[in-house]
RNA sequence: GGGCGAGUGGCGGAAUGGCAGACGCGCUAGAUUUAGGAUCUAGUGUAGCAAUACGUGUGGGUUCAAGUCCCACCUCGCCCA
């Protein structure tokens, strides 16, 4: 039996053995309560690093913990395997991407993540790119669809050149590319596919209200991104074409009195149908010019704004005046109507387009009802007193507000309306490495959905991958050519896949059934498991992943499919892992390209993976920023290579047995007592701080790392009184013979209860521990199916108290009180104390505060 | 420009409004050792021999009592524009 701590002979060894004996399965509709315990799955980019290894370690001790807890746990890994870097491999690289990330994926999968340690059912194993798991994300596509949730739309799209592919506007980052950054998008029209999320834009609002389990920033992000303004729609009457009306949607109704012109932005089909005769040259130019801007650079209030007049104007319905109309890049075709009213005294942006092509500014609300002296300087954007508004005047602005929709509402001059900043979710990529689109386009029939039977609609693997030219499914014969499901005749394939956030959008249900080959999975068992108790993840997935996801559970919900309608009861972000780069010679986000990445293999070859986690809990809260370090990661090796130390020993001295029993309190002596209560004392604390919302795994390990010490501690008290071993630093244990049997049965007790405490963060080292001592024969079970330990809560309250006298907030003197001294007793105490007397120096007391069991301060 | 969050020893970080600095790293000393980048023991906020004084980004405030609550400012980070 060595005596050393080698992690590198223990960790592979019980890997292999909780494999065997499948003990991290998960049991479908058991009776149990449930625990659906899931990580962020992670895209196989072919290596992880320490700073990946964070969030599955956070997961990893969730689940554990709440495995031994009694929970019947669901706690999963799956690959998130299409997307766009596996084709820019495979143009590098000369390789597939299918056969690239198959590849990424055994890797990461055998000799980093099981190497961590980690607890998966990997039963469940999903792989997004893989048939078995498109052909249901194709069937749920199918689903949304007949359900009216997917549509073809024209639309204005973000164009990145490099990607050959449309992109969200979610990928776009500062007006580049957000795999890209150095090129930019440009907007092109096309015919694309969209979901309409925006069809739930109310209840994803509401039921942000639900989530309390959620970070509260998470929330408010989406909230923000949701983007829910109220307003009305306004009907201006074009004076040319009384019969043309034109909407704007405004948030600022009450500022109708102000408007000076009117602006349609360059896509409006009014432009074309609009422009007089002599402004169509200058139109054309300027709706040409402003198709390679970016909408940042378009909507940006720094810069001036560019626009011509399109030589017509429209009727304000409120005063009859006739205001001209502008074409502007400003305004955006996706938002709104496409149509704004430009009122420059109380809008920024309009105020700055004023002032560059001399149109008039109208002041209709001021702070005190009265107009300003002379020009405005900038635009009044608070709410004040309506000015120059006709039967309005007076009101103030929020009143006028309502009043004034109303008024439009009577008049059939416009409406009360809601307007959303999200937008409906463009899904069509033109690339290969994507689920198919399962439909097909007729000539005869237009599009006609792959029937259920026909699907996977499988993407083919000869396919020669060149990067140019847009998709290679375009040039692919078999593929493309298929016939008709309805009238039999030729038709042709649709060619664009699926945004990958789709495949990411409904992973968590297949967990559930992940082998189930006749649907996409069981209701029963979607119902079961479902919504996931604790997910984790990174912030960077607080929009777009979250809410996709929250979309799609609510509209299968409709669909029938399940019964949930929050995917995600609590959620963790955890803070990114950091580290000294060379390159840039700053504290960064570990990443490969800026060269200050910490490999998984040649740590774990050195520390072993139970430091890994260890000083991945230990270093920071998780939700905080990490930042990694040798030396503190050195520090939990150590700590490990303590505890294996002293139990060791102590099984040498026979100083410890399999005891499983509890601990008779009254039979020990005082230092065997307050050893005693220590570990009920770091019990209590330490199943508090892995309470659910808590998660404090920093002092958890700080807590176990004091149990430790007074262990040592303890030790050493048993060795000088009595039970001595010549005090050698090779025998750290007292000899068991000379012991007592109840501080045999003390120590272990501690030791039992110090294993079972680090067992879900530490799993190897204490597995090992828990076989070596015969606790696992003993008590029948792998230390991470047994139960979680419970305390005397007796035993956690000392009697004896330290009492803190203070002198007007200044602390004097500490002194030993006992637990539940009568007020006035104490103050009387604290009088009589000598050194409060000395600071007292006679002068008379104005009164005294105490604080039970804690402090007494007398206040001069 | 707006919103959110964070500033505590040499470092990472602890502190239901009630003893600031738990725990770890680093450092110092001792023990053990052929050796130590192993191990064990003790110490370690700053100044001071000491008693003591001062200490949680800055300035105000609330309170018997503030790292913690309120106001203003500075710096950094993130998100949105």
């Amino acid at each position: 039996m060595s005596n050393q701590y080698t992690p590198r002979e223990i960790e592979e060894k019980w890997q292999e053995q909780w494999e065997k004996d499948g003990i991290y399965a998960a049991h479908d509709l058991d009776k149990k309560p449930k625990f659906y315990s899931l990580v962020m799955f992670p895209y196989p980019s072919g290596d992880l690093h320490m700073g990946h290894m964070r969030v599955y370690t956070i997961s990893d001790v969730i689940s554990r913990q709440r495995r031994m807890q009694g929970y019947n746990v669901l706690n999963p890994m799956g690959w998130d395997a299409f997307g766009l870097p596996a084709e820019n491999a495979a143009i590098k690289n000369k390789m597939h991407p299918g056969k690239w990330t198959r590849q990424n994926i055994k890797f990461m999968r055998d000799s980093q993540l099981k190497k961590l340690g980690t607890s998966y059912d990997w039963s469940r194993e999903v792989t997004t790119c893989e048939a078995d798991y498109y052909r249901w994300t194709q069937w749920l596509f199918l689903k949304l669809y007949e359900k009216g949730l997917a549509v073809r739309k024209e639309a204005p799209v973000n164009w990145c050149p490099d990607c050959q592919s449309v992109l969200a506007n979610e990928q776009v980052v500062d007006g580049a590319c957000w795999r890209h950054p150095e090129t930019k998008v440009e907007q092109k029209l096309m015919s694309q596919w969209f979901l309409k999320i925006t069809d739930y834009a109310d209840e994803l609002l509401d039921d942000l209200e639900k989530l309390t389990g959620w970070p509260e920033p998470v929330r408010l992000m989406q909230k923000n991104w949701i983007g829910r303004s109220e307003g009305a729609e306004l009907y201006f009457t074009v004076d040319s074409k009384p019969n043309v009306q034109i909407g704007v949607f405004t948030t600022r109704p009450d500022t109708a009195y102000g408007v000076s012109y009117l602006v349609l932005a360059p896509e409006s089909p009014l432009v074309q149908e609009l422009t007089a005769p002599d402004c169509l040259e200058a139109v054309n130019e300027y709706v040409e010019s402003s198709r390679h801007k970016t909408e940042l650079e378009r909507i940006s209030t720094e810069k001036s704004k560019t626009g011509v007049p399109i030589g017509a104007s429209v009727i304000n319905p409120f005063n009859g005046e006739s205001v001209p109309i502008w074409v502007s890049d400003y305004v955006l075709m996706n938002y709104g109507t496409g149509a704004v009213m430009g009122v420059p005294a109380h809008d920024e942006r309009d105020f700055l387009f004023a002032k560059s092509h001399g149109l008039p500014v109208v002041e209709v609300i001021s702070a005190d009802g009265k107009a300003s002296e002379g020009e405005l300087e900038e635009a009044y954007t608070e709410p004040g007193v309506m000015i120059n508004s006709g039967p309005f005047n007076g009101m103030t602005s929020p009143e006028a507000k309502v009043r004034m929709t109303e008024w439009a509402a009577d008049n059939a001059s416009g409406k009360k309306r809601v307007q959303y900043r999200l937008r409906d979710w463009l899904i069509s990529r033109q690339r290969y490495w994507g689920c198919p689109i399962p439909l097909v386009h007729c000539p005869h029939c237009g599009i006609v959905p792959v029937p259920e039977n026909q699907l996977p609609v499988e993407l083919p693997e000869d396919i020669d991958i060149t990067g140019e030219g847009g998709s290679p499914l375009t040039k692919h014969d078999s593929f493309l050519k298929v016939a008709c499901p309805v009238c039999g005749k030729e038709a042709r394939r649709e060619t664009d896949t699926m945004d990958t956030f789709i495949d990411s959008s409904w992973y968590f249900l297949r967990y559930a059934d992940a082998n189930n080959d006749t649907t996409a999975f069981a209701r029963d068992k979607a119902d079961y498991w479902m919504p996931v108790d604790q997910y984790v993840g990174g912030i960077e997935h607080a929009i777009l992943h979250l809410l996709y996801s929250r979309f799609f559970t609510k509209a299968f919900r409709d669909i029938g499919l399940v019964q949930c309608d929050e995917p995600f009861s609590n959620l963790l972000s955890q803070g990114m892992v950091t580290k000294y780069s060379e390159i840039s010679g700053r504290i960064e986000k570990m990443s490969k390209s800026r060269g200050n990445v910490v490999g998984t293999t040649a740590f774990f070859e050195k520390y072993g993976a139970d430091a890994a986690r260890l000083f991945t809990l230990f270093a920071a809260p998780p939700e905080q920023e990490l930042e990694w370090s040798e030396e503190g990661a050195v520090g939990q090796y150590r700590f490990l290579g303590r505890i294996w130390r002293i139990v060791t020993d102590l099984l040498e001295h026979k100083a410890i047995e399999p005891y499983t029993g509890e601990v008779d309190h009254d039979k020990l002596d005082t230092e065997s007592k307050k050893f005693h209560m220590l570990v009920h004392k770091t019990l209590k604390a330490v199943t508090n701080d892995l309470d659910p919302g808590r998660y404090v795994f920093n002092t958890a390990i700080a807590r176990c790392i004091e149990l430790n010490n007074g262990l040592y501690k303890y030790c050493q008290e048993l060795s000088s009184g009595g039970a001595a071993n010549g005090g050698s630093t090779e025998n750290l244990a007292p000899v068991g013979e000379k012991l007592k049997a109840e501080q045999r049965q003390l120590l272990s007790f501690a030791v039992r209860n110090l294993l079972l405490m680090l067992a879900p963060m530490a799993p190897h080292l204490t597995e090992e521990l828990w076989s070596r001592t015969g606790f696992m024969d003993a008590c029948g079970s792998s230390i991470h199916v047994f139960s979680w330990p419970g305390f005397d809560d007796k035993l956690t309250i000392d009697d004896e108290v330290e009492l803190v006298l203070q002198v007007n907030g200044k602390i004097v003197n500490k002194v030993p009180c006992v637990r539940g001294m009568e007020k006035a007793e104490v103050e009387e105490l604290a009088l009589a104390d000598e050194k409060v007397k000395a600071k007292l120096n006679g002068q008379s007391v104005k009164k005294v505060i105490v604080v039970p069991n804690k402090l007494v301060n007398v206040v001069l």
